[in-house]
DNA sequence: AAAAAAC
């Protein structure tokens, strides 16, 4: 084929042209080959060439082939495979329907409207009508561009009460949610530390604060001598009579008291709101690890706290990480700002509540994030954007995954029980969270035990920190007895039975979840009201058991190391280890349970012969001074410590059951459960079978070891 | 070495 030549002009002559038009290339739109050959002339196509779509027999279309199958039949007549779209045959390109022009995207590249397969008008929903107002017409809500009415705040639902028929606390002007600047100062939270400085020298606030001359505070505080500047030495003195004055009131507790912000911890800096909140508690002196890491937490430093168990820590870490976030910076969806890291569940949730009126009195939010929880309230009040999370490392780590949260926004985070923390089996855990969270934020790290298993995170993850040890005190050790009872074998269900059955409340720590499930019952079937605790149960009934332990419904908890550690209740009077602990620090935890912030408390560890030599360095390494005595069961060193011999009758399945399992309507499907099975939260740990499923006391064997 | 920590 002869290309346009490139020197002189040639012409064709008309005869050329005509030569070479021929049939073989027909121009566009002469279309030439149609008119060609009639259909019916041509040989028929073996049945499989055919198009599919005219092998579908359509009555509509009578006998003859469509005209694009006819076409396609004389191309193939002239060996012709090139696609449609370059063949020349086709009718001129603005005869062809605008689907047929080759020029329009591929059909994916289309808006939807513009593929041709859509419904009918009438039978489309009316948002894709096509006819309905430009968007920037259209209100807000009918955008279609905001999320799910489940991803939205509840207040952006359409579906609440007019404000005015909402409850106060629901009309979302309340000062912690208004826009920072609109705030009165004294609401912002954002002040400098140094604004907290107590006031104790105005004489105004002073007696105010004692109360007296209540009807001359109106004119007190446009007296001259309350608005004078004060020399330094008249503020020294005033502070230090305002001192002695806190100190007569705390030792004076009790009936209403007043709320006051002047106290020792306003004098460490913490903000008036927090101060005044822990006064109306009656909380008006910090405790020693209080008073020793507060201000430098507060001054934003990284702080290792070694403190003894109920000393209070979770007050030195959560105050000064409270202060912080409130200073109006709203946290941004997913992306809270601060984190407290716990070991447990129990403790996650403790830890939660114990923050939680210091959390609500400066406006900001928290949430415990933990397994056995639903997922649902966790991942909602995540999107909508939280401050401070409390978590235990697995589902938090779970909610990583599944993008629920960003720990990219975290400016704090708190390790509680840091050295367990630290230990083999969270690390890949609590490293991967370390990992997350951006460098250079704040760490606090607390224990009553940090040691240097700590260390390696110490050395990753810390800046030039600060440690604060108050363990010389050894506060809780004085105030507690330490005690071994040597006994034989046979002796040592009734032994443990015995100081179980004292009047109040007793914590028993056993080794394993089968042991504490085996001695709750051997000690039910004695007569003493006892439940377990372990992490082999559902979170339901964990939470029931502790519950039931906190009200004073059941009196003795038998449990693992899961409730060794941090977990608080009030007035155990004694802690009796069936089998020796791991270590001195665990000694240390579960003896820790009890004499809580200065109460007394005894602490018993009953140990076979064999295990005399172990137990007595464990107490050692932890410090402690133990009595060893040689016992029988019901003699006068066990009634001397306020052992008593059971009833003997077993306490009724219709008393205890309920207590543990909740109402029957939430409880396990299928009848009721074997006895003292774990419920299985876990279902890849929990253990196979019931370790006592017949009569308890027709089983025999050692109690503990 | 067990327990804890996610479904």
């Amino acid at each position: 084929m002869p290309k346009k030549a490139s020197g002189p002009k040639a012409r064709w002559t008309a005869a050329q042209k005509a030569e070479r038009k021929g049939p073989k290339k027909p121009h566009r739109g002469q279309a030439a080959s149609r008119t060609e050959a009639p259909a019916g002339d041509r040989p028929k196509r073996p049945r499989a060439e055919r198009s599919p779509r005219w092998d579908r027999e359509d009555p509509r279309r009578g006998s003859t082939p469509p005209r694009e199958d006819r076409r396609r039949d004389e191309r193939a007549a002239r060996g012709d495979d090139r696609p449609a779209f370059r063949r020349d045959d086709r009718p001129a390109r603005s005869e062809r329907p605008s689907y047929q022009r080759d020029d329009r995207p591929a059909r994916s590249e289309r808006p939807s409207y513009q593929r041709d397969d859509r419904p009918a008008r009438s039978e489309r929903p009316s948002y894709q009508r096509d006819d309905r107002p430009a968007r920037s017409e259209r209100p807000s809500y009918q955008r279609d561009d905001r999320p799910a009415r489940s991803e939205r705040p509840s207040y952006q639902r359409d579906d609440r009460p007019a404000r005015s028929e909402r409850p106060p606390f629901r009309r979302d002007d309340r000062p912690a949610h208004r826009p920072h600047d609109e705030r009165p100062r004294r609401e912002r939270g954002d002040r400098p530390v140094r604004d907290y400085t107590p006031r104790v020298a105005d004489p105004v606030r002073r007696d105010r604060h004692e109360g007296r001359h209540a009807d001359r505070f109106r004119d007190d505080r446009f007296r001259d001598d309350a608005e004078r500047p004060r020399s330094f030495e008249d503020a020294e003195a005033e502070r230090a009579e305002a001192d002695s004055w806190t100190t007569y009131r705390s030792a004076a507790a009790g009936g209403p008291r007043e709320v006051t912000a002047d106290n020792g911890f306003a004098a460490l800096g913490v903000p008036d709101l927090l101060v005044e909140r822990l006064a109306r508690d009656g909380i008006a002196e910090p405790f020693p690890i209080q008073a020793a890491t507060i201000p430098d937490a507060l001054a934003g430093r990284d702080v290792l706290g070694r403190g003894q168990t109920g000393s209070g820590k979770t007050l030195a870490f959560g105050l000064p990480t409270i202060a912080r976030l409130a200073d109006g910076v709203r946290p941004q969806p997913k992306r809270p700002r601060a984190l407290v890291l716990v070991p447990t569940r129990e403790l996650a949730m403790q830890v939660s509540d114990a923050l939680e009126p210091f959390v609500h009195v400066t406006g900001i939010t928290h949430r415990l994030v933990a397994g056995g929880l639903s997922y649902e309230p966790q991942i909602k009040s995540l999107q909508k954007g939280v401050h401070l999370l409390v978590a235990t490392p697995g589902r938090l780590v779970d909610l990583m995954e599944r993008g629920a949260v960003d720990l990219g926004g975290i400016e704090v985070v708190i390790l509680d029980e840091a050295d367990h923390m630290a230990d083999m089996g969270f690390v890949p855990e609590v490293t991967a969270i370390l990992a997350a969270v951006p460098q250079g934020g704040q760490r606090l790290l607390f224990s009553a035990t940090l040691d240097k298993g700590v260390d390696a995170l110490v050395e990753k993850y810390l800046v030039d920190p600060v440690t604060h040890s108050t363990d010389d005190a050894q506060a809780s050790i004085t105030t507690m007895s330490h005690h071994v009872l040597l006994v034989d074998p046979h002796n040592k269900k009734q032994l443990t039975a015995e100081l179980a059955g004292r009047d109040g409340r007793s914590v028993i720590f056993a080794r394993t979840q089968l042991g504490v499930e085996r001695i709750a019952g051997e000690l039910r079937d004695r007569g003493v009201l006892a439940a377990g605790l372990h992490g082999g149960l559902t979170q339901n009934v964990r939470n029931r058991v502790l519950g039931a332990f906190r009200d004073g419904k059941v009196p003795v908890l038998v449990a693992t190391d899961v409730a060794a550690r941090g977990i608080h209740v009030d007035d155990i009077g004694m802690v009796i280890q069936v089998d020796p602990p791991t270590d001195h620090k665990d000694y240390l935890h579960r003896a820790g349970r009890t004499a809580r912030a200065g109460e007394q408390g005894a602490v018993v560890m009953i140990a076979l012969p064999h295990q005399r030599k172990i137990v007595t360095r464990i107490i050692e390494n932890a410090g402690a001074e133990a009595q060893t005595t040689r016992v029988l069961p019901g003699d006068a060193t066990v009634l001397g410590m306020g052992g008593k011999v059971p009833a003997g009758v077993p306490v009724p399945d219709s008393v205890w059951r309920p207590i543990i399992e909740g109402s029957p309507t939430k409880g396990r499907r299928g009848g009721p459960p074997r006895r003292g099975a774990p419920a299985g939260g876990r279902p890849q740990r929990s253990q196979g079978s019931s370790p006592r499923s017949g009569r308890p006391s027709g089983r025999g064997g050692r109690m503990g070891a």
